[in-house]
DNA sequence: CATGAATGAGCGTTCATTCAT
DNA sequence: CATGAATGAACGCTCATTCAT
């Protein structure tokens, strides 16, 4: 890896965790400069503008999510298993100190961006239904290996447990308490039982 | 309603969907001095700064859920009809010219503002927890009137649906398409079936 | 006139002169919140942008020119001595001190602006070509009068005017010895006995 | 010659003409980067700073010019002729594709630089000056060889020669159109026939 | 109460320049 | 010699805010 690119991880990985918790419009390159150590001219050394670091933050936040689902998920057998995994990585968002204190990436962005950049938008619009597809993908698997009932609909079982992951961030983003979050899981294992 | 009342009720009813777009950091004064034809010394005279026009209009837009929901309801007399109340009028949040453009405020609010503004947050803490115990309450009451089952966790159904809800506003801000929104719908229904 | 006038006003009257010796690229904001006293903001509240002040700017150090020689010419009665107010003006052109020290804004700004600000290039052609039909349009009136002879080519006669007087204007700025203006003058002086 | 010397050539030879047509402000390091292809390093590696370059340049575009009239004068036999050779070459200044695209460097550097770069226009003044001597030269020998008459007075009619040819690179940048130019190379033929 | 005019700090970005490799 | 990577100052511009009128 070459010096360029190396500082450019940098970069990525010390201003991602802040572009989550701040969104794009409240990321100044101050804090980023701030968060690095590094200068304005030295960012702009390695990054287009802030479009591009926000962009490359925005892949980097998402990848981390992937990231900690899929080791989790590698650990367990059934595909009702697997799918609880979900479940236990986002009752983590938002806790200070996890590699994603700011929350889920995709609904950070898709709730900022919408109105007001269009491209951050597009690419947390793709992690999204990317997300839905493996999904629905995993739930099919599930189907085919007669673990699942066949008359599932497994689309709109990915979508619901989507829903039900982001309230989970929702609600402990906004009372930090585990009650809420108990009760959606509780949902969601219901849901996952039923297939 | 004094003159003073009056310009600032103004004020609010044009900024808030500004607010509700484009979050707290991405809306500026110019922007609110465009909107309402003011200048910044107008709006400067009737609030103390911008975050105070931020809370009320972030009250506003919080009411406007209300009154949506308040009006609908009315209308229906079992407490299951009651309920369906919220997939209809949350189907339409982020619809062009609807009274609520930007989404919801209480999910825009708490993913914007968690860490960057904190007593906004609290506000918008404040509605979402408010709502959870309207439901409640509704559902305690249809328990109460023998409609729904005597078992249920009116709670926890209370955080499902506005999960449920909530999720809708996502994906129909992500893909403007009804897809999605009919699954969740579904989810929500059955879920209401099952009371 | 508003204060926001006498403002503007103000500020052309200070940063025309700026413009006139360093050019559009050279001048910074700085340098003209220096030669005002006011601030960045207070300079964005008069004016669009650095463009709008440019042309301003231009435009008044066009007209400075254009005083100059109506309020000499207007002392002379006969054609001839009319034609020669312009060697006298231009001649005091980038001397210190002058109302035009940074010589005629004209021959700068179609210099620079050539390649770099096509809008104030346009600017500066329009004020060089009415200066060349105000030109041959007085000695149109020379030859009506009978003063001129009636076969001279008044436009002809106005174009080589115009070189000879820039020309003083760049011997001028070059070395600030008056050998090289006398030359010129004699020169301009032979042109307009000819007619 | 050397690497070092190449490479500088190199340089020079890239970023003289967009001196010539943007100006010293006006021409940043990463115009002389695109150009050349090379680093900002590089540069630095052959020239002290960017007046290094500027001088540089300055005196490879002003060389051009005598080359051109050089080469093309050494055709020509009469004094007469000779001194006609400028109106060719002066009438080309400015046209795309030329060697010289933005114009005379010398009066756009007295333009430009009179009250921003001192050294910068003392090398213009010289070039000017000896450009003048050369001129006021030819013509001597010209009255020395009989064929002007002896009472001409040979810098008066250099300097008035300089002065049509900057006019006619002044009109040709204004208008683009031969109109002008025509009427200037009229002037200078009549000077140049009068001697 | 509203306006018009100003402020100063901060914005994202580019500048000329340096220097270890 | 040339490069890649950095620096800090300056760039043009917008921000939220103030206050005399």
């Amino acid at each position: 890896m070459s010096k360029a690119e190396r500082t450019k991880e940098f970069i990525i990985q010390k201003t991602a965790p802040i572009f989550n918790k701040k969104g794009y419009a409240g990321t100044s390159l101050s804090d980023m400069t701030e968060a690095t150590g590094l200068t304005k001219g030295s960012i702009y050394g390695n990054f287009a503008d802030k479009d591009e670091v926000a962009l490359a933050a925005f892949a980097y936040n998402s990848s981390l999510m992937g990231v900690a689902v899929r080791t989790e998920m590698a650990k367990r057998s059934s595909y009702r298993d697997k799918l609880m995994v979900y479940a236990d990585v986002y009752g983590n968002f938002g806790a200070v100190g996890s590699s994603l204190e700011g929350g889920c990436p995709i609904l950070n962005t898709i709730t900022e961006a919408d109105d007001t950049h269009p491209q951050l938008k597009a690419r947390a619009v793709d992690a999204l239904m990317a997300w839905k597809e493996r999904l629905t993908a995993l739930i099919g698997e599930g189907i085919k290996a007669g673990e699942f009932r066949g008359d599932v609909d497994a689309e709109e079982t990915a979508v619901t447990m989507i829903a039900l992951l982001e309230g989970i961030v929702l609600f402990v983003k906004a009372t930090g308490k585990q009650t809420h979050r108990r009760f959606l899981v509780n949902s969601l294992t219901r849901l996952i039982k039923e297939l």
